[in-house]
DNA sequence: AAGTGGTCTAGACCACACT
DNA sequence: GTGTGGTCTAGACCACTTA
């Protein structure tokens, strides 16, 4: 029934996972593991560990000597903040058919902070990207990243910076993005930014300030994000530790 | 070496953790699964279970062929919004020693808006519980709580209310809070609120909106909570999906 | 080529929740 | 009591990195 690769676990995870997208588990409740082990022919360890990924992701609870469940309320989060990557796909998640304008690309020498951020050393060369996307000719997220000339390889002009940072990234160095330490920061918009989001200035926006970070914990990217709270909106899920 | 309980691998989690904090591994590299199973007299599996829970909180990254490793610029995180859970605890961890001041506690109908929040009807009684965290005389934390008067055993004169609300729930209802789903919005100070924490009215602050659940995923709870952002704030980590 | 983490098996016993 | 998820073992092979 199933192939070697991608992984039996990886491969159940999916299809329990379409199971629960399409409602066929009465009253949220999965079968038991033992069940779904004799069903599809493999060991138990292996639906515990397709079980666990899902668990981790929130999609089901698992209580200890009374069953699997799928989880309801955390499966209608459409932008949970954590997950977040590619700010098309957030878009797109809301229900937006996105454009993305790259405002402007430059090449600028290093300030001190954006030095120290990137291991950088001051006056070096970082190549600057300011995006907005946009629905419906209505700005939604402002974007501006900062990234060491160093590992541009070919001239910038060239390049389509419609694709989000991180592909860029993998494309023209040998980096790739692991994952951001962000900062969540409430800002009043300035005079430049309500501008360009197109709200009255002094409204409150949420901000992300955050350094992208390779495999190797090495910082690669600074980005700074401005979001209009009005049309989207970050969601969470706090649990107990 | 070890007992029964609490777990094996949970023992064996908070072992490698310890030795991750005091910094007892040479270049951050965690030994390999195989030898710490020899070593500590379990099996893989335990040794594995051990380390996924470490990598699911950040701590440390496992790279196939290459090895296990400490993690450094996540441990430095001190306030992880998707990992507090007590305010008191995160002025704490950012070196405060914080009070709580209990504003007011009051009975109130709920409204419209509370009521389908809570699963209530209209005008069913809601205990509304305000509080202050500060350090220093200085105000760092607003926090409202509302929760069903139902749920509520005893006389609410007679209760300390200082204590965290999850602990409360706990102590005075059936309830066990088990995650927060959580808005996180960014607001400009009104007159009252910037009052209270002490800053100008039209500063931008961090506001949580959210709505707590039990095990069962029934909403018990929902709160309102507002951050000075000079004093306090919140980071996240961001990885890939 | 050697060593690492990733996957997978088959089986055992325990702790807890239902009824 | 029965069935559930939680823990743990011993062993096998695979995919990948490093030297």
């Amino acid at each position: 029934m199933f192939k070697r690769s991608p992984s039996l676990t990886e491969q159940i995870k999916s299809h329990i996972k379409e199971q629960i997208v399409n409602n066929e588990f009465e009253d949220g409740r999965i079968p038991s593991e033992t069940e779904m082990a004799n069903e599809l022919g493999v060991s138990r360890t292996t639906i515990r560990d397709a079980l666990s990924r899902l668990q981790i992701e929130g999609a089901i609870v698992r209580k200890q000597g009374a069953g699997t469940f799928v989880n309801e309320p955390i499966l209608q989060i459409q932008s949970r903040l954590d997950e977040i990557w590619s700010y098309t796909n957030v878009l797109e998640a809301h229900g937006y058919t996105p454009t993305v304008q790259v405002i402007d690309v430059s090449e600028e020498p290093a300030s001190a902070t954006i030095a120290d951020e990137l291991g950088l050393a001051e006056g070096d060369k970082v190549l600057v990207i300011k995006k907005r996307f946009l629905e419906d000719d209505t700005p939604v997220i402002l974007a501006r990243n900062w990234l060491p000339a160093s590992c541009v390889l070919e001239s910038y002009e060239d390049i389509d910076f419609q694709v989000p940072i991180y592909d860029y990234l993998e494309a023209c160095s040998q980096q790739r993005l692991n994952y951001y330490l962000s900062d969540i920061v409430p800002v009043s918009a300035k005079a430049e930014i309500a501008a360009l989001l197109q709200v009255s200035s002094g409204t409150a926006l949420l901000a992300l300030e955050e350094v992208g970070y390779n495999e190797n914990n090495e910082p690669i990217l600074k980005a700074q994000s401005y979001f209009r709270d009005d049309l989207l909106r970050f969601r969470l899920i706090r649990r107990r530790t």
